[in-house]
DNA sequence: ATAAATTATTAGGTTTACCTAAATTTTTAT
DNA sequence: ATAAAAATTTAGGTAAACCTAATAATTTAT
């Protein structure tokens, strides 16, 4: 007869705080993530950077060559999904929940996603409606990691000469809505900024040949899929 | 023209779990709490409480004599209200909004009380609808640090021999209230613990000269000021 | 009142996660 | 191709929060 005894796997704040820094990077770009670009992400020198990726690569959470940089592994992957995940889904919550600005949350979610409980996570996403996209409209990866298809971004968050169509309206009041029937966007409406003015964040924009101004407010509440 | 600059007060999480045990432990005996005491409630060695205990007074968080024990200053104490406030409002969420059974939510909350956000506390309060009791029915601190008057207790917390008045219910389903009102035991009711049965935790309770048997079920349902 | 038992403190050690400074490797530029 | 610049790693050090073992103070029991 065999005893098997399952040890949890639990990784440190600092550990996990790593595997989404990594994970983040990756995104951007392609082979391997460098010191330097973690240790400026973390705000950490360089050679605490070096340390940690010697500790997560015993660990079997990244491959790591010397001076050459580290990729999450398979295992690595898991887990900054569901730091992403926890991450995203308090996000959503202090937003719909908690009254917080979609701009004030990220300090207190950075908090949020170390807290450990496999059925909190779950229960969390239940309650909150199982939402596909957080307050930034950044996708939520589900209970096994997987990611919703097309991420819908803020028209204010695509930078000038981005094109983007329109898929979704945060605020659902009829004088937005209006307005937007004014301009001619609804959902599926193809634009492309053509301006942005630094003193107020507000853009223009081209639809259908048409230039258009939309100010911070408007761009904040339109999704759209670049 | 004076410029004042804020140090935020921070303290880490040890430092904080050392905060609350103090504190609980402080209402359950008066005079100094012990190095011993601390050693047994946090689950460390007593030299690594006495070096915290040196570290709190530093801080000017606790008055500590050697071999005397420690008591919360003004200061610790306000901070101990906090985290318990933290505690409580976490433990009340998880069972209202997050379907965990009021006995599973100790582990998390004991998490989720080290967050920092004063905007969060507040608004979790304001979303929970300034609820006064946990599910244990331990009162909840307020903002100022401020303990409702008489802490209601679940039944089932009493000890045999103790007496308590009927404050209110927990499940109010009709067969709950029905089951309550044929054994004529209302708000304001006085009960006292005649008995407790070991092995599945049922009462006696003697209501108005007569003897009740009640299951664990039951008591936990049942709130009591004692 | 003093010895025994208990409790608390000190001394010295570990791991995590940082740091600086020096050394080494890789990359870039002439 | 080689020297200078940039990036990375190594070496050695710090503070927090734990530990064990040894010592000291307090309490209890005879």
């Amino acid at each position: 007869m065999y005893i098997y005894i399952l040890f949890e796997i639990m990784f440190t704040q600092s550990e996990e705080n790593y595997l989404k820094a990594i994970f983040h990077l990756q995104q951007e770009v392609e082979g391997g993530v460098s010191t330097s670009g973690l240790s400026e992400k973390l705000k950490t020198k360089a050679a605490s950077v070096t340390e940690m990726l010697k500790r997560l690569a015993g660990k079997k959470l990244v491959d790591y060559q010397k001076y050459y940089g580290v990729q999450l592994t398979d295992k690595g992957m898991q887990h900054a999904l569901l730091i992403v995940r926890k991450h995203r889904l308090w996000e959503y919550f202090l937003v719909e929940c908690l009254n917080f600005n979609w701009d004030e949350v990220h300090e207190v979610a950075e908090q949020l996603e170390h807290i450990r409980s496999p059925k909190l996570v779950e229960e969390l996403d239940l309650f909150l409606g199982r939402p596909q996209y957080d307050p930034h409209g950044d996708p939520i990866p589900d209970t096994n990691g997987k990611l919703p298809k097309s991420p819908n971004k803020r028209l204010s968050q695509l930078q000038k000469g981005e094109r983007g169509i329109c898929k979704g309206f945060n605020d659902t009041s009829s004088s937005f809505l209006q307005f937007l029937a004014k301009q001619e966007i609804g959902l599926g409406t193809n634009l492309e900024v053509l301006n942005i003015e630094s003193f107020d964040e507000s853009m223009t924009v081209l639809i259908d040949k048409k230039e258009i101004p939309l100010s911070k407010t408007a761009t904040d509440n339109i999704y759209v899929e670049d």
